[in-house]
DNA sequence: TTGACTTATATGTCTAGACATATAATCGTG
DNA sequence: CACGATTATATGTCTAGACATATAAGTCAA
């Protein structure tokens, strides 16, 4: 057949390498169905066979395809296609500057309020922390071409994140101060939608009472809270888009 | 030092493979900030040196490391520590029964209307399609213990999918029949937020003016439309939640 | 029939080499 | 000094082996 008799020599005629076309092969049989769901894929010494290259050309190329989710492998039993995905989506939220530059609008920040403040009841649950320390409580705005695009109220943990006492938020946004500053380990996000309270519509310059998207954002490193941010967005206006490639 | 001394064989004494620990090893200098973004790592003769191993076995770690994002590698310059991934969230977005009964809720479907019918302009527009062909319209209902937990408004597009001609909405959903019976391989989303109209309230049991999550979401097989469907949640108490590693 | 033991086998990991290739760094030259 | 050619080097890919290990499948006894 014809992928046999084109030789698998590195620089014979083909332009990617001999893995990588084996990968895409078999990508290609499972994304196109002609391997369903649970099909077994041809064993590593089949596919060495197939290809004429050495079990550790195949391995790598099974083993990418392993770690991409679109096979499972078993020992003794083979490589399995694994079941579509369930539809898993890739939502990737950049930091407020980069996701506005990256419309192509220009980017303002407003700091709104800032204090420093032994944590109360209610920070201390909203950052999952027992302990009374210090916190940072910030209410900013961002926006895009001069029109507001998000308002953000966050909390940092001091105990956590020391260094943020010195930080001036009145110049850096807090998500990308903390972005440049502290890595992080965890994090959960939470989207839901509300309607604009007065507070919001405000800031926003909505009606109240118009629909907001809002996305609460926890931040751990190691077992620590560094932050906890929610964002309201104008839900009429603003979208979050998510493309992907599926399996 | 103690890494190396460690003998590096298979099975002497440490449970996880070598390259899996090397892999870890510098995945946790890299989270904690010790390796910040933009440090070069060791170069594989170093590794090889420090754990006392093949360079194939370095090579595995580090290619793995850069699948994930990771670090970044570059002929003769070295491997370098990726900038943070800007809080790029992964967020899951299961089919509807998996969601629903992964919350420990029992799932209750039913078909509000289901109609075949050749596309309007709208259709069109929706699918992103300009020749007019036939479709399949749905719109139902998704519930968790008797409670409506969604609304979905789907199009399909026959001339893509013509065996959902034959499929039974009526018995079983069409995102679970679509998840079992086309591949896809690209797939969009977005989400947004509205208030309820007067058909969604009456659907979703809420008050009309309700604060709703809207997720948009578009599939295709290679570079044919597939379904075009979007889903509303009743937005104060369905919230779509991620937890994440981060790096 | 069932449970315990054995065996065959596919994957998992690893080695000590090899040549290919992109490119940072150096060296020459105008 | 600017720019083109050369060289050194780190990664990229590949080989032909090896032993480890989980486990499907077969075997045998209670």
């Amino acid at each position: 057949m014809s992928l046999a008799s084109e030789r698998a020599k590195p620089g014979a005629s083909s332009k990617p390498t001999l893995y990588k076309r084996i990968r895409l092969d078999i990508e290609t049989r499972i994304l196109t169905g002609e391997w369903p769901p649970g099909h077994r894929i041809p064993f590593e010494h089949q596919l060495m066979a197939r290809y004429r290259c050495s079990r550790m050309t195949v391995n790598k190329a099974l083993s990418e395809l392993a770690q991409a989710d679109l096979i499972e492998r078993r020992r003794r039993a083979g490589s399995f296609v694994r079941r579509p995905q369930h539809l898993s989506a890739v939502l990737k939220i950049a930091d407020m500057r980069a996701e506005i530059t990256a419309l192509g609008r220009s980017y303002g920040y407003q700091l709104i309020d800032c204090r420093r403040r032994t944590a109360t009841a209610a920070d201390r649950a909203r950052l999952g922390v027992s302990m009374a320390g210090k916190v940072i409580a910030i209410t900013c705005r961002h926006s895009a071409d001069n029109v507001p695009f998000a308002v953000e109220d966050r909390l940092i943990d001091l105990s956590t994140v020391p260094e943020a006492a010195t930080a001036d938020f009145a110049r850096e946004p807090p998500g990308s101060w903390l972005l440049h500053h502290v890595p992080w380990t965890e994090a959960e996000h939470t989207i839901s939608a509300v309607v604009a309270d007065d507070r919001t519509a405000k800031a926003l310059d909505i009606a109240v009472g118009a629909p907001c998207l809002v996305i609460d954002r926890y931040t751990w490193r190691s077992a620590r809270t560094v932050t906890a941010v929610r964002l309201h967005y104008p839900g009429e206006t603003h979208r979050l888009v998510a493309r992907f490639k599926g399996g």
